[in-house]
RNA sequence: GGCGACGUGGCCGAGGGGUUAGGCAGAGGCCUGCAAAGCCUUGUACAGCGGUUCGAAUCCGCUCGUCGCCUCCA
């Protein structure tokens, strides 16, 4: 089965087709970096993410543009959001924005996000704002009014199409301000001139000022990308204004399709309500990341569909951790009993039930990425795997490596959600770990040979309280480390 | 006021005209020195009211409710 994606251009379910056979080219709306990213950000990211590593699974050579928002824009009080935040740290706007990228690059490394292929930043790229602007004033749907430049919806008979907007619905809503050097009031900025005191300003055509929204987007997305591309994607909360404006403004530009599939993911609430800096309710990803594994973070928002709605609660969480512990439970016990020796082979079957949760694992991800229900096939074989892994009969160390194959191709390479860490990073330190783990398990299986159970909970318990717990079963003593 | 989503068992969340989602929590049992983990068994779900249909949680209409966007926002 082919994949099948859902675009909002055209509101349904199609066949992914890209422009150029086995090539998807990608853009995403990336963040404003004035301020730390909290996990709302986190879920759009590890959505896209998790769709730029479907793709690639599947065979696509993706390239994966990400912009990053250092320019500012207007807030409804008048003030620039890269200013204020320059004013209430008391350093220069550059520097907030190299703080916050930063910030926001290290947490979407720690969440596992895979970094896109190119982070154009919208400063850097001044000059392919200012030509996009003029190359719509030349062609009619942009005009000039005292040094800002503004695109004319009213040229643009595709205006609204994104969103599904009206431009008349818009009017009879009256709650677009009225400007009067528009020339209709849903006009939009390509270009506003700033005030003398306005830091950050450059040079254009039109005088002193600095880019609109939108513009960015469209220069860098057609820079890197080409006028047509095959993704777009970003957060659902952004679809209108700025994705609508955004298309509408490239189309003119080139006239041709600017995004053949836009996806857009739904957004996250807190305990029922969208997070927001006045309500104080915002949850860092840094915060966040204390208190649970990255993969946590990553089955709570893979476990429902990127399209919907998320609602972010502890109850939710640790859910979440608890059902992360099952899900990686075999994968653990196989790499243990394969270091402690296994048979040469057996008859588990384990092969058929391998090849077919891979099937349908794909299937699933195949339908628009379906992520709960490809992890619902994974908790199905976990279900199965577990009953041969603790059965009676002997599991060969080729089961086990297909099992961590598995594993390792899916939920690791695609949905990023195998334990990091310990191990990966130190061989030799995580094989003295493991090495004084087993000594004191063999302690303790001495200890409880002679019925000295005082001991042997003294082990357990303490092993427990350095992050270590101990299961006892028919083959032994497994250990498992607490992320 | 306009546009748009959505309302699923104690909780989180898929699905979608007749046939098991899955996870968490709960109950009983097996195993265990005791635990833990695992295994087996266990859940009268689809906001309300009408309609279409042999049959609706799934389609249509209305009502109620929640949320998002319309101003910067992932």
């Amino acid at each position: 089965m082919a994949l099948n994606v859902y675009n909002y251009l055209t509101r349904d379910k199609e066949p992914f087709n890209p422009i150029t056979e086995g090539e998807v080219k990608m853009y995403v709306c990336g963040p404003t970096v004035y301020d730390h990213a909290h996990i709302g950000h986190g879920k759009t990211y590890t959505s896209m993410d998790v769709i730029v590593r479907y793709l690639r699974y599947s065979g696509y050579r993706v390239t994966y543009v990400q912009n990053i928002t250092d320019v500012g824009h207007i807030l409804d009080t008048g003030e620039d959001r890269i200013l204020k935040g320059a004013r209430r740290d008391r350093i220069e706007p550059m520097q907030v924005v190299e703080t916050y990228m930063r910030s926001y690059l290290d947490d979407m490394d720690a969440l596992k996000n895979t970094r896109p292929d190119i982070m154009p930043r919208a400063a850097a790229h001044v000059p392919e704002q200012i030509e996009a602007t003029e190359k719509l004033i030349e062609l009619g749907h942009a005009y000039e009014a005292n040094g800002s430049v503004y695109f004319d919806v009213k040229s643009w008979e595709n205006y609204g199409r994104l969103s599904g907007r009206k431009i008349e619905e818009q009017e009879e809503s009256g709650r677009i301000e009225t400007r009067t050097e528009k020339r209709n009031p849903e006009d939009f900025a390509l270009w506003k001139a700033a005030p003398p005191e306005h830091i950050l300003q450059w040079h254009s055509p039109w005088g002193r000022g600095y880019p609109g929204w939108h513009i960015e987007c469209t220069a860098m997305a057609t820079k890197y990308l080409g006028e047509t591309f095959d993704i777009h994607g970003g957060g659902l909360e952004n679809m209108f204004p700025h994705n609508e404006c955004e298309m509408a403004q490239s189309e003119a530009m080139t006239g041709k399709n600017y995004s053949n599939y836009w996806l857009l993911t739904g957004s996250l609430t807190r305990d029922g309500v969208k997070m927001s800096k006045s309500l104080g309710n915002s949850l860092r990803i840094a915060d966040l990341l204390k208190q649970y594994p990255a993969e946590v973070l990553r089955l709570f928002v893979l476990s429902a569909h990127y399209r919907g709605p998320i609602d972010i609660s502890d109850d939710a969480i640790v859910a979440a951790q608890k059902g992360w512990e099952r899900l990686v439970g075999p994968y653990n016990q196989a790499k243990q009993m394969l270091s402690a020796g296994a048979a040469d082979s057996d008859d588990s079957g384990i092969d058929a039930i391998i090849a077919d949760t891979k099937a349908k694992f794909i299937a699933e991800m195949d339908d628009d990425f379906n992520t709960p229900k490809a992890i619902a096939h994974l908790f199905d074989f976990v279900h199965k795997a577990n009953t041969i892994l603790n059965g009676d009969v002997p599991v060969a160390a080729s089961t086990l490596e297909a099992l961590v194959a598995m594993y390792d191709e899916l939920v690791e390479g695609v949905l990023g959600l195998l334990p990091s860490g310990a191990g990966q990073g130190d061989e030799t330190a995580a094989e003295r770990q493991d090495g004084l783990i087993k000594l004191l398990i063999d302690l303790r299986a001495q200890a409880r040979v002679n019925k000295d159970y005082a001991t042997s909970d003294q082990i357990r318990d303490q092993l427990k309280e350095l992050g270590v717990s101990l299961e006892d079963g028919k083959d032994g003593t497994k250990y498992r480390i607490a992320s």
